[in-house]
DNA sequence: CTTACGGCCTGTACGC
DNA sequence: TGCGTACAGGCCGTAA
């Protein structure tokens, strides 16, 4: 579920709290997630500063004044909750894997049932080339993200063009929801293969992925209140998507209205108008 | 080298 | 009602 605009909306509810601030005591409640935390975790984040929160694809990246940096990964079901200074924030729940206490008096909970997540500390100065980054592609949103660019790597693959823009490595920050819904809007049918895919259509491809993506990142911000939810938990929000979940439901595009069908590649559920993408 | 697939993990939805 | 099963999916190790 957190896909890039998930996380970055966790990256702007958890900047505020964060940022500027020193962590005065962490919890880790756990030996590991996906993987194991990082030999001496607590000792190397108490009475750090946080001095930025940073996201890179589906990593959060907080930069500590020790020249470490905490890179973090929601996986499937991993979410931070604000609680409040003071009243109740003490109450732990099932999950609660890790707790961060900031010297302004805000305790941050990682809480994240199924464990897909993960947390790993790295030097600031080679975060670039972390086993975790160092083979992603580009930030979507970025200028360095061109349709030439795109173009280029999909030219390279020969997989269905869904599969290619799952691969981490031909853009970051993409998955399963994002990339039905970014075929979707550039018309391009799911089932296509990578390598076919011209210059005109990896153009309006990479444009319909900005636009999803920014859409998204603009509803989740929309929907959060100093972008925290009643109960704290930051980051998840209603999006309406156009095609994901929407098998036999009719396609929105005006004068179609072809029921949305359901595929599965790779093991994953594909969403696509069958009249709309070619 | 590239591509395909199973497994990790738990909560939820559904059928009987 | 309760039980069992399928499914959700990001990512990685292994297999082909």
């Amino acid at each position: 579920m957190p896909e890039l605009p998930e996380v970055e909306t966790v990256r702007r509810g958890i900047a505020p709290v964060l940022e500027g601030r020193r962590l005065i005591r962490v919890l880790q409640r756990r030996a590991d997630l996906r993987v194991p935390f990082p030999q001496g975790f607590v000792a190397r984040l108490e009475g750090r500063r946080v001095e930025a929160v940073g996201r890179r694809a589906k990593y959060l990246t907080l930069a500590l004044d020790s020249g470490e940096t905490l890179l973090v990964h929601l996986g499937m079901s991993g979410s931070f909750v604000i609680k409040p200074g003071g009243a109740g924030g003490n109450v732990l729940e099932p999950h609660d894997h890790a707790v961060f206490d900031t010297e302004a008096g805000d305790r941050l909970v990682f809480n994240d049932p199924r464990r897909f997540g993960l947390m790993t500390l790295a030097e600031t100065a080679r975060l670039d080339q972390t086993a975790e980054l160092k083979d992603l592609g580009p930030e979507p949103l970025s200028e360095e993200f061109a349709a030439d660019v795109l173009a280029a790597a999909l030219a390279r693959r020969h997989t269905p063009i869904k599969a290619a823009l799952l691969d981490q490595r031909v853009v970051a920050g993409l998955g399963n929801i994002y990339v039905s819904e970014a075929l979707y809007r550039a018309g391009i049918s799911p089932r296509r293969s990578s390598h076919t895919i011209g210059a005109a259509r990896a153009a309006r491809l990479a444009d319909a992925i900005k636009a999803v993506l920014k859409d998204a990142i603009a509803a989740g911000g929309s929907t959060l209140n100093d972008y925290v939810q009643a109960d704290g938990t930051l980051g998840y929000f209603q999006h309406a998507f156009r095609v994901y979940d929407r098998e036999g439901k009719p396609c929105a595009t005006p004068g179609c209205g072809r029921p949305v069908r359901r595929i599965v590649q790779s093991g994953r559920s594909t969403f696509y108008c069958p009249a709309c993408q070619r």
